[in-house]
DNA sequence: TTAACATGTGAACAGTTGTTCATACGTTAA
DNA sequence: TTAACGTATGAACAACTGTTCACATGTTAA
């Protein structure tokens, strides 16, 4: 039948685990409003755990767990400047990722 | 100071609460597994409650509340078909959104 | 109508996640 | 060197999330 053979071909073209293990958990790197502020305000600014933590009036603990996370997902990079840790977003695909995050929440509202 | 000014501007720039817990939504929304494993079948197929479970080989009632948080994302739409609920993407945004994803990862692996 | 089927949903439990707190480390200015 | 600063991190707790279970609803075939 040609209904099994559509679930077969799924099934048989479904990504590694591997890969939606990374997928899922990149978008779930995004999917946490803190998260989500830290990379707007990176796409706007290189910007430093204190900076951070002003713009989004959070502590630096919080601020700096969450920066954690974020580059552990290769997400963010720093660079280190005497005592402060300035972070920017790694590459272009995570802006585009979350714009077009963005575009479609705004086209909805 | 230049730097203090940065701050202010990034505030005030800042998305307001509804669009960034909306887009945190979304993008958490995606960031689990099965969805992913949902979103990634459905990008290829309509399909229904029944043929989902199969694919993923989970019960149908984890894919039907998934499902369910899908849909109340406006991400998917379903149409139902007798005893059956036929699921697909609500838009090309929510592939472009995955497929943003998924390029970012497997660039990376 | 009855039985089997396909899906939907509330409750409950386990597992995960995010924040706070306390503290530690490295850097700079005095 | 010492004190203040900026950041990092482990532990612990609260809050959230996803799955399972049990059951309900609606549909089709016999």
């Amino acid at each position: 039948m040609v209904r099994e053979n559509i679930i077969k071909d799924i099934s048989r073209n479904m990504e590694t685990g591997e890969v939606i293990d990374k997928l899922s958990r990149t978008f779930s790197i995004f999917g946490d409003p803190t998260r989500t502020r830290i990379v707007f305000a990176l796409s706007k600014a290189e910007l430093c755990v204190n900076e951070l933590s002003q713009i989004l009036d959070m502590s630096h603990s919080a601020i700096s767990h969450q920066l954690r996370a974020l580059k552990d997902l290769d997400l963010v990079r720093y660079r280190k400047d005497g005592r402060r840790s300035y972070y920017s977003l790694n590459d272009e695909h995570i802006e585009n990722l979350f714009n077009e995050g963005l575009k479609h929440v705004l086209e909805r509202m």
